[in-house]
DNA sequence: TTCCTTGCAAATCGTTTGCATAATG
DNA sequence: CATTATGCAAACGATTTGCAAGGAA
């Protein structure tokens, strides 16, 4: 399973980089679709996923039913506003600390965590107080 | 939309307090279709989110793609095992305040967090020891 | 030429919903 | 009786997949 070159992944993996807002498989085809109209929606997924396993994107299951995709790897953390659903990155330290917390009261091992937050946003809270 | 009461709903709530291994829709329609074998699934489908909604359970999205469901509605963490998938409690104290430490880094209100730890569990620990 | 990748469409999976009927208060 | 709940099946949205044709090494 040597990986081939292609226009197409080239294309969704610039995308992707070029976003930090963790845009969903439909949001790239749309977005991809504008500069090569002839790509598929099947195409996009395959990538996403092929991308996510050799490790050169992140897929985010924040559990709104959607995946999302994000092309910056580095360990972080994400926030969801509840009122407008965007996801933003969180420029914290690690919370490392709490793997090994967990794992005292654990008979198992546990090798990672998965955390993201939730609240209102900046600008939903501008709006908010608005009103 | 004054509550009325149902059998069907009491089956799938009393199924659910008996277990706690979190089971998802289809396990608890395969269950409870034992006793009540005329229970559609859309039926279980419509009464645990009702159930989720007022409170009585809880739902819980780990990014397996399939929603599990929880009779304990106190906070507490879930453990995922990466070999069997198995979701497991983990009997630990709350770490409620690295929301706080999320939010010293936030433009915005960040009101909660959402954690589930993942590793390999005792059973599969074993197994993989033997090998 | 090999075999990875694509476009397309059909299939799959979990979940939701419309509707006529049954059960509850 | 007024309304909520049910069973059934069809609809849904996100994602995956089979296949024949196209493109890269």
């Amino acid at each position: 399973m040597a990986l081939k070159h292609s226009r197409q992944r080239d294309m969704i993996k610039a995308f992707l980089m070029g976003r930090k807002d963790h845009p969903t498989a439909d949001v790239v085809y749309m977005n991809v679709r504008q500069e090569n109209p002839n790509i598929s929606l099947g195409t996009v997924y395959r990538n996403l996923t092929l991308l996510a396993d050799i490790g050169e994107i992140q897929r985010l299951r924040l559990g709104d039913g959607v995946d999302h995709f994000d092309a910056d790897t580095s360990p972080h953390y994400h926030f969801i506003c509840t009122e407008c659903g965007s996801v933003i990155d969180l420029e914290m330290e690690s919370v490392e600390q709490i793997t090994e917390t967990a794992g005292k009261y654990f008979n198992g091992r546990i090798t990672g965590h998965v955390t993201y937050f939730y609240g209102t946003c900046g600008a939903c809270c501008k709006v908010l107080n608005a009103q």
